[in-house]
RNA sequence: GGGCGCUUAGCUCAGUUGGUUAGAGCACCUCGUUUACACCGAGGGGGUCGGGGGUUCAAGUCCCUCAGCGCCCA
C-alpha cells in the first residue's frame, strides 16, 4: 500500500476531522470507573465577557497535556470544561453596548430585561469560548460542561449561603467601598485601574472655635455624635478664637463630610489644640481636632489633614480607629445627598467649584496649584471611583481562612512551584473578611429575605412576638422575649431567620435552596429580596464540587445531551433563541438526561472525582480564587479540592507588558492556529511553560499583501488617529501599506489590516513538519512490513543505541511531566526527535532498506520506534500525532505491544526477542498507552561507543567545511587507534560513506598518516584524511597550531587547580579524579596534534 | 512602604544540591537542492552570566549592596 504524503503538514485538515473523531467516540468522556484511578481538572473557567486570548491558550494546553497523558497511563481522567458569569464584567459590557447603540440604560430596561440581555450575550460567548478550547484541541468532557448561573451550580450556591448564614459566618456590615457612579455600583479592588493625572491641590483653612461661656457643655467624648447635630443656635455657643488649621486636599467637596481635622501627636505646632474643635465654614459644622500618627505626617504639606471617613479609605479607618461620625455625603450617581445641604443635587464636581468658591468668599482659600495625582477609575466605566459608605454582605474569615492556610502548611495541597504558597498564606493570614455583595443584576441573587419590623421594646412584648410568628414569619417555632428566633423544626433545612445584629428593628430570613414557595409566602408577608447579586467568586469558589453535583448527595449531576458531532459545533442562533432567564429555568437539555430517582442513590461521580488532582492556574488569582476555593471545599465538602496547585507563567508581550485588548497587544489564539496550526501553538507554548514567573512573546503585525511581518513597538501601541487619518504602517518589504488592530481606534471600512501574529511559533511548526516528513520516510520504507520481535543478536549497534536513547528519553519525559515542568520535557521530547531519531537513526536506517536482507530488521526497529513516539508526543501534539497514527496503521497495523522485552546488557542472549508481542494499534493514539520501556534498554556503555562513532563523522565533516571540499568528493579515511575501537570503527564502517560520504581505509594501532593527509584528534583516536591534492595544507598547519594552542591553555588551567593546595586538600575525590582526567585527555590530543604538526612539516 | 520574582549570545529562554571548556531555538555567516523534510542538511562566528563587594580550594549558581524591570499586597 502506498500513500502519497504531501511533503509539508498540512493542519487544518487534521484538526478538523480529529476534533469530530474525538468527540463522536466519547474518548474524551470520563465516567467513573472502578479499579481506576481518578485524574480531575477543574478547569479555571474563563468568563463569558470576551473571547479566549493567549493566556487562556497556555492555560488550556497544559491541562489538556496532563489530562492526555493521565489518560494514557490508564486513570480516568476528567477535564471539567464550563464558563463563569463574571458579573460586573459582563453586564457593564452589555450596558455599554446598549447605550451606545440604543442610548439605554438599564433603568430604561428594567431588571429582568437586562438579564434577559445579557443572557444573550453569555449565550454567544460561550458558545464561542467552547469553540475556541475545542479549537486547541481540549479533550474536556464537554457532556458535563456547568456555567455558574446553571441550574446545578445556582444550588451549590444557594445552599453554601445558607449552610453559612446558619452557622453564622454571613454578615450584614457596613463597608468603604469602591463606588463606580455610573454603573452605580460597588467595584471589588482588582476591577479599579489607577492612574495619574493633572490635578488641584487646594490650601484652606478652618477656624479654630471654642465654646462661649454658658453655652452648652462641650462634649466630654468624642464618641458623642452630636456635635454635628448642634442646631444653629447651639453653634452660635462656639465663637472663633481666631487661630486658624490649614490643610489641603484634592477633593473640596469632601468637606461636607468632615469630622474632624487630624493632626500628628508629636507636631508641636499644633500640640495645644488637640481636643478643641473648628467649624468648617462652608456648612457651619463644628468637628473635634484630633492626633492620629497613623494619619497625620508632619512633614507633608501643612502637617494637618481634614478627615471624610464615609469618602476616603485612610480617613475610614482613623474614623473607626477614633470613633468618628461618619457622614455620607453622596447619592448613588455621584450627585451630593441631603447631608451635603444647600449643594444637595450637585454633581460632585460641580460641588466642587461652588465649595471652592465660597471657600474664597468666605476668607479660608488660601491657595491652588497644579499637581500630578493619583486617580483611580472603575476598568468597566472608566470612570472615577467615588469611595463610598454602605451596607455591605460580608463572610467571617477568621475560621475559615485557617482551615485553608492549615491545608497548605500540611501538604494536603502542594503549590508548584512551592514559592506561591507564601503568597496565599500571606494573603489568608490577613483573615480579612470577604465583601460578597455586588450592587448588580447579573449575578447569583442574595438569598435573603428582610424586613423592617416594630421593636421599640427590648425584651419583646407578648404581642409582637405573636406578630412575628403569625403574620411575618410563619415558620417560627419560636421567638424568645429578647428576639432570637427558632425555626421549627420541620423547616430548619430550609430557613434560617435573625435581625441583623448592627441594625435591630431588621429582620433578616434566609431561604434555602428549592424553596420558592416558601419565597413566595414571605413577599406575601411584606418581606423583600435583598436587590444585590453575590460577588462572582463566590459561586467559582464552589467551582470544584459545584461542577460535581453538590450538594446533591444521591444522585450524579445531570449532563448536556449526548456529546455528538452534531452538538458540538454550536449553532449560535439557536441558543439565542432560547433565551432563558437567570434563576429560573434549567439550562435546555439538563433535566431530561437527569436519571429517574430511583435509578442511583448516591452521587458517584462526585465521590470519585473529587477532591481534584491538580488545578492549573496563573499567579495573579492565587488569592481571589484559588484560597476560596479551598477554603470553601473544606467547608462544604470537608476536604481539599485539588492536591497540587500549578502556578504557570504570564504571557507578555515583546515589551514586557501583559497582553491585553485594552493595549492592543493581544494576540488571539486561533489566528496563530490558522497560521502556524494547533500543535505548533501547543507544542510552543509548552516549551515555555517552566517554573520562571514571565514569557516575553514579541509580537509582530503582518502585512496582509505578503506577510512579511514587522515588529510591533511602542510607538505602534501608541499610535492615533489625532482626529486626521486613520494610522497605518507601511510594509517594509512589499512598501505597500496597511491598517493594524488598536484599542484607539477602528480601521477603515475595506481597508487592508494586518493581524498580529508571534514569530516565535514557528519552532513548534518546524518541529511538526519535522516529525511529519520523519514519518513520512517511514511509511515510504514500510513496504512489506511483517511484524515479528527481533533477537537481540540482529539488532544493529544504532538500533540498540536508539532503542536506549528513547527509553531514556521516555522516563525523562514522564518526569518532567510528574514535576509540571512542561519546558524540560518539551526541549527532550524535541531532542530525541529532532536530534537523535532524525539526524542519526534514519540516516544510518537509509542503506539498510535499500537492501533486501537488512530491511525487516530495519523496519521493525523503525515501526516499533515510531509507535513509541508517537505515543510520547501525543499529548503535546495531539493533531499531528493521532494524523500519523492513523496513516500508520495503513503500514503497520500490527505492532509489537508495549512491553521492550529488552536489548540491553542485562538481556538474556537467548530471549526469543526485544519486543514484545504484536497486536493490533489501539484504533486512536488517544487511548493507547503511555510508553513504558524496560530500564534494560539504557546501555551507557553503548551509547559512549557510538558517541565515537558521531564524533568521528562530525570530525570528517569539519574536515570538509573548513577545506571546503566539495560534498560530491570521495574521501579516504585512516584511523589510529587501539585494536578494540578499531573493531567498533570497523563494524559500522559502511555508515562513514552514507554519513559523510567518507570510506574507513584502515582502522588500528599501526596505521600512520598517509602523505598529505588533514587530521583530527579524538580522546582516544586520531584520523586522517589525505586530501594532498584538495586543500592547503599550510592552512592546515596553521590551524593545528591554533588548536595546540587552545589545548595548551586548557591544561594550564587544570595544572593550576591540581597544584593548588587548597582545592587538593578540599575538593571531593571525584572532582579531583576528574580534573585529572581531563587533564590526561588533553594532554594526549595535545600530542597528537603535536605530531601531526611535525608531520606537516611545522614546528610546535 | 512590605512581599515574591526577574536581569545569561542580536532576540526568546534553559542552566538540578556551588565542581571539568556556560547551553538551546531563532537570527547571522559559509557551503549544499544527495530519492523524508529548504518549515531542510552540514559547518561556523557570537556571552568577562546587570554593576560592585563578600563567602569558598572553586560562584551564572550562596550572601550583601546598587541599578533597572515585572507582579502581588498596603
Amino acid at each position: 500500500m502506498t500513500t502519497e504524503l504531501p511533503k509539508t503538514y498540512e493542519p487544518a485538515a487534521a484538526q478538523n476531522r480529529w476534533v469530530e473523531h474525538w468527540l463522536s467516540h466519547g474518548y474524551c468522556n470520563a465516567d467513573p470507573t472502578p479499579g481506576k484511578e481518578p485524574h480531575t481538572i477543574m478547569i479555571p473557567l474563563p468568563n463569558v465577557t470576551g473571547a479566549l486570548h493567549m493566556g487562556h491558550c497556555l492555560n488550556g494546553t497544559i491541562q489538556d497535556l496532563l489530562t492526555r497523558w493521565r489518560r494514557m497511563q490508564g486513570r480516568a481522567a476528567l477535564w471539567m470544561p464550563g464558563t463563569d458569569h463574571a458579573g460586573i464584567a459582563t453586564q457593564a459590557v452589555v450596558e455599554r453596548r446598549m447605550l451606545e447603540e440604543e442610548g439605554l440604560t438599564r433603568h430604561d430596561i428594567g431588571r429582568d430585561a437586562l438579564v434577559e440581555r445579557i443572557w444573550k450575550w453569555k449565550d454567544e460567548y460561550e458558545a464561542r469560548i467552547l469553540n475556541q478550547l475545542k479549537q486547541i484541541g481540549s479533550s474536556c468532557d464537554w457532556r458535563r460542561v456547568r456555567f455558574t448561573l446553571d441550574e446545578v451550580c445556582s444550588k451549590a450556591v444557594r445552599r453554601t449561603f445558607f449552610k453559612m448564614f446558619s452557622d453564622g459566618l454571613i454578615y450584614r456590615g457596613k463597608r468603604l467601598v469602591n463606588w463606580d457612579t455610573y454603573l452605580q455600583t460597588a467595584v471589588s479592588d482588582d476591577e479599579v485601574f489607577h492612574e495619574d493625572i493633572a490635578g488641584h491641590f487646594w490650601t484652606m483653612n478652618y477656624p479654630v472655635v471654642e465654646r462661649r461661656a454658658g453655652g452648652v457643655s462641650p462634649p466630654s467624648d468624642l464618641t458623642d455624635n452630636y456635635l454635628g447635630g448642634l442646631t444653629p443656635s447651639a453653634r452660635q455657643d462656639w465663637v472663633p478664637t481666631g487661630q486658624r488649621i490649614s490643610f489641603s486636599t484634592t477633593r473640596p467637596e469632601t468637606m461636607l463630610g468632615d469630622t474632624a481635622i487630624c493632626v500628628h501627636p508629636t507636631d508641636e505646632r499644633y500640640t495645644d489644640l488637640i481636643g478643641k474643635h473648628v467649624q468648617i465654614p462652608a456648612n457651619g459644622r463644628i468637628i473635634p481636632i484630633i492626633a492620629d500618627a497613623l494619619l497625620a505626617d508632619k512633614t507633608l504639606g501643612t502637617g494637618a489633614v481634614k478627615v471624610t471617613p464615609a469618602h476616603d479609605p485612610n480617613d475610614y479607618a482613623c474614623g473607626l480607629r477614633n470613633n468618628l461620625e461618619m457622614i455620607n455625603i453622596l447619592n448613588t450617581d455621584g450627585t451630593i445627598n441631603e447631608n451635603g445641604g444647600e449643594y444637595q443635587g450637585l454633581d460632585r464636581f460641580e460641588a466642587r467649584k461652588k465649595i471652592v468658591a465660597r471657600m474664597e468668599s468666605l476668607g479660608h482659600f488660601e491657595k491652588v496649584e497644579d499637581r500630578v495625582i493619583p486617580m483611580m477609575y472603575s476598568d468597566r466605566s472608566k470612570t472615577v471611583i467615588e469611595p463610598f459608605l454602605s451596607d455591605q454582605w460580608f463572610v467571617k474569615m477568621d475560621t475559615l481562612a485557617q482551615s485553608a492556610m492549615d491545608a497548605v502548611e500540611d501538604g494536603r495541597v502542594r503549590f508548584f512551584p512551592q514559592r506561591y504558597a507564601k503568597t496565599y498564606l500571606d494573603w489568608l493570614g490577613e483573615k480579612r473578611d470577604w465583601c460578597i455583595s455586588r450592587q448588580l443584576w447579573w449575578g447569583h441573587r442574595i438569598p435573603i429575605w428582610s424586613k423592617r419590623v416594630e421593636r421599640s421594646h427590648d425584651p419583646l412584648p407578648e404581642y409582637a412576638i405573636e406578630r412575628y410568628q403569625a403574620e411575618l414569619f410563619p415558620y417560627a417555632g419560636t421567638v424568645t422575649p429578647d428576639g432570637l428566633i427558632e425555626v421549627h423544626d420541620s423547616f430548619r433545612d430550609k430557613v434560617f431567620a435573625t435581625f441583623a445584629p448592627n441594625d435591630p428593628t431588621l429582620l433578616l430570613i434566609c431561604v434555602a435552596d428549592g424553596n420558592p414557595e416558601i419565597e413566595q409566602q414571605l413577599e406575601k408577608a411584606g418581606c423583600t429580596q435583598d436587590p444585590d447579586v453575590l460577588d462572582t467568586w463566590f459561586s467559582s469558589a464552589l467551582w470544584p464540587h459545584a461542577t460535581l453535583g453538590w450538594p446533591d448527595r444521591e444522585h450524579d449531576p445531570p449532563m448536556q445531551p449526548a456529546a455528538g458531532a452534531a452538538s458540538q459545533i454550536s449553532n449560535l442562533k439557536s441558543q439565542i433563541d432560547g433565551i432563558r432567564r437567570a434563576d429560573a429555568l434549567p439550562l435546555a437539555g439538563i433535566s431530561e438526561n437527569r436519571k429517574p430517582k430511583t435509578e442511583n442513590t448516591a452521587n458517584e461521580v462526585l465521590d470519585f472525582f473529587y477532591p481534584g488532582s491538580v488545578l492549573v492556574t496563573s499567579r495573579d488569582i492565587i488569592t481571589l480564587w484559588v484560597a476560596r476555593m479551598v477554603l470553601t471545599g473544606l467547608y462544604n465538602m470537608g476536604d481539599v479540592p485539588f492536591k497540587h496547585v500549578y502556578i504557570h507563567p504570564k504571557i507578555l508581550d515583546g515589551l514586557g507588558q501583559t497582553m491585553s485588548k485594552s493595549k492592543g497587544n493581544g494576540v488571539d489564539p486561533l489566528e496563530l492556529i490558522e497560521k502556524y496550526g494547533t500543535d505548533a501553538v501547543r507544542f510552543t507554548i509548552s516549551s515555555l511553560a517552566g517554573e520562571t514567573q514571565d514569557v516575553r512573546l514579541p509580537v509582530g503585525y503582518e502585512c496582509p499583501h505578503c506577510q512579511a511581518i514587522t515588529p510591533q513597538t511602542r510607538e505602534h501601541q501608541e499610535m492615533r488617529p489625532m482626529g486626521g487619518a486613520t494610522p497605518s504602517l507601511k510594509c517594509a518589504k512589499c512598501k505597500k501599506s496597511f491598517q493594524f488592530p488598536s484599542p484607539w481606534f477602528t480601521p477603515d471600512e475595506g481597508a487592508p489590516v494586518a493581524r498580529i501574529v508571534s514569530e516565535r511559533f514557528e519552532y513548534g511548526r518546524n518541529f511538526c513538519n519535522k516529525l511529519w516528513n520523519a514519518c513520512r520516510f517511514a511509511f515510504m520504507n514500510l513496504e512489506g512490513f511483517s511484524p515479528a520481535s527481533v533477537a537481540v543478536a540482529d539488532l544493529q549497534v544504532e538500533d540498540r543505541w536508539v532503542l536506549s536513547r528513547l527509553a531514556t528519553t521516555v522516563r525523562e519525559v514522564t518526569t518532567m511531566l510528574d514535576r509540571y515542568q512542561f519546558d524540560q520535557a518539551t526541549r527532550a521530547v524535541r531532542e530525541f526527535t529532532w536530534n537523535e531519531f532524525c539526524d542519526w537513526y534514519l540516516e544510518m536506517l537509509k542503506p539498510r532498506f535499500r537492501n533486501e536482507a537488512t530491511r525487516p530488521v530495519a523496519q521493525r526497529c523503525l515501526v516499533v520506534v515510531v509507535d513509541t513516539l508517537l505515543r510520547l508526543l501525543h499529548p503535546f501534539a495531539p493533531f499531528i500525532t493521532e494524523e500519523l497514527w492513523h496513516l500508520f496503521a495503513q503500514f503497520a497495523p500490527v505492532r509489537p505491544s508495549n512491553g521492550v522485552a529488552g536489548a540491553g546488557p542485562s538481556a538474556a542472549k537467548e530471549a526469543p526477542g526485544v519486543f514484545g508481542e504484536s497486536i493490533q494499534a489501539t484504533e486512536s493514539v488517544m487511548v493507547a498507552p503511555w510508553p513504558d520501556m524496560s530500564l534494560s534498554m539504557i546501555d551507557a556503555a553503548l551509547e559512549k561507543r557510538f558517541e565515537r562513532l558521531q564524533e568521528t563523522i562530525v570530525a570528517v565533516r569539519n574536515v570538509r567545511s573548513s577545506y571546503g571540499i566539495a560534498p560530491s568528493a570521495q574521501l579516504k579515511l585512516f584511523m589510529r587507534c587501539a585494536p578494540d575501537v578499531a573493531e567498533q570503527l570497523q563494524a559500522v564502517a559502511s555508515q562513514f560513506d552514507f554519513l559523510s560520504k567518507t570510506m574507513l581505509e584502515a582502522a588500528g594501532l599501526d596505521v600512520t598518516a598517509p602523505k598529505g593527509s588533514v587530521s583530527f584528534s579524538l580522546g582516544d583516536a586520531d584520523g586522517y584524511l589525505p586530501v594532498a591534492d584538495l586543500v592547503d595544507l599550510n592552512a592546515e598547519l596553521v590551524r593545528k597550531n591554533k588548536e595546540a594552542e587552545k589545548l595548551r591553555g586548557f591544561i594550564k588551567s587544570q595544572e593550576a587547580k591540581l597544584s593548588n593546595q587548597g582545592f587538593m586538600a578540599k575538593a571531593p575525590a571525584d572532582v579531583v579524579e576528574g580534573i585529572r582526567t581531563t587533564k590526561a585527555e588533553q594532554e594526549a590530543q595535545l600530542e597528537s596534534i603535536e605530531r601531526i604538526v611535525r608531520e606537516l612539516g611545522g614546528s610546535t
